[in-house]
DNA sequence: AGATAACCTAACGTTAACGTCAACTTAATC
DNA sequence: GATTAAGTTGACGTTAACGTTAGGTTATCT
């Protein structure tokens, strides 16, 4: 398994973020690194946990929704109607991702449109540049 | 046609947003509303550039994303290596907004199997409650 | 005309997600 | 063993996108 411990430096290098990142994200409890002495080290766990983090991220999740996404993947041991909660919630959220996917493809539609009558303009800019010069 | 002018609460309502946004986007030279008096008043453009602002901000662009993007559609009167820049600006955007679509569609996979994983467990705890009770 | 109501500007406050800097401790190296 | 490098803990700074007073103007209603 890859399930060595990776000290804060490495972390940064593999996932391009600054030490301060990491130690804020542990701040805000997504991440739980041990300790050896007084240094992080960052297990598998970590580095799965920031991954999805990141990920998450660059939907436009704030980082208390990511860290209440990332409990969905640590249930094993959890009661039953935080279990129910936890579940609707995250219906919640799929419709809505959902219907920003839905939302992001007409406006990619939106934008094509615009690209292609822009090029077009451009095209009849060139020749007039030609002509005139 | 429907170029009437609106005065500051009308947009609010039409549109569900706060004086201090209109005011603030105004600061920020996203719209650009008349003045009758010390008074503005909303055009007809000002709400279409506004359905534009809101509706870019759902996808989480900034405003300032947002103000470049929205020159896309007044280009009629400028200089041609303006004009390519904001081509060039766009595409960019373009490409930035299908991956996003796409990551966007992974992870609606993910998160579905794992809402298709949590109702089963739900189901086993579900029946060992009545076995138990 | 006096009182509201709706609008205005100016300026400070707020939250999220870190950046930056200072002062300190531990580890590695010469 | 002294220096340098890497890591640590505060704590204050920063940016975006407004919220929230405070204090002043204009229009409307009684």
């Amino acid at each position: 398994m890859t399930s060595y411990y990776m000290n804060i430096r490495e972390m940064c290098e593999e996932f391009n973020v600054t030490p301060r990142t990491l130690r804020f994200y542990e701040a805000k409890e997504l991440i739980f690194p041990v300790r050896t002495g007084q240094r992080r080290s960052y297990t598998h766990q970590d580095r799965g946990r920031l991954k999805l983090i990141l990920q998450g991220k660059r939907f436009g999740f704030s980082l208390e929704d990511i860290r209440q996404l990332l409990n969905l993947y640590n249930l094993g041991d959890q009661r039953y109607t935080q279990y129910l909660q936890t579940i609707e919630k995250s219906k919640e959220r799929f419709k809505a991702m959902i219907s920003q996917r839905d939302e992001l493809s007409e406006a990619i539609k939106d934008l094509k449109a615009h690209l292609i009558q822009g090029e077009h303009e451009l095209k009849k800019l060139k020749k007039k540049r030609i002509l005139e010069t």
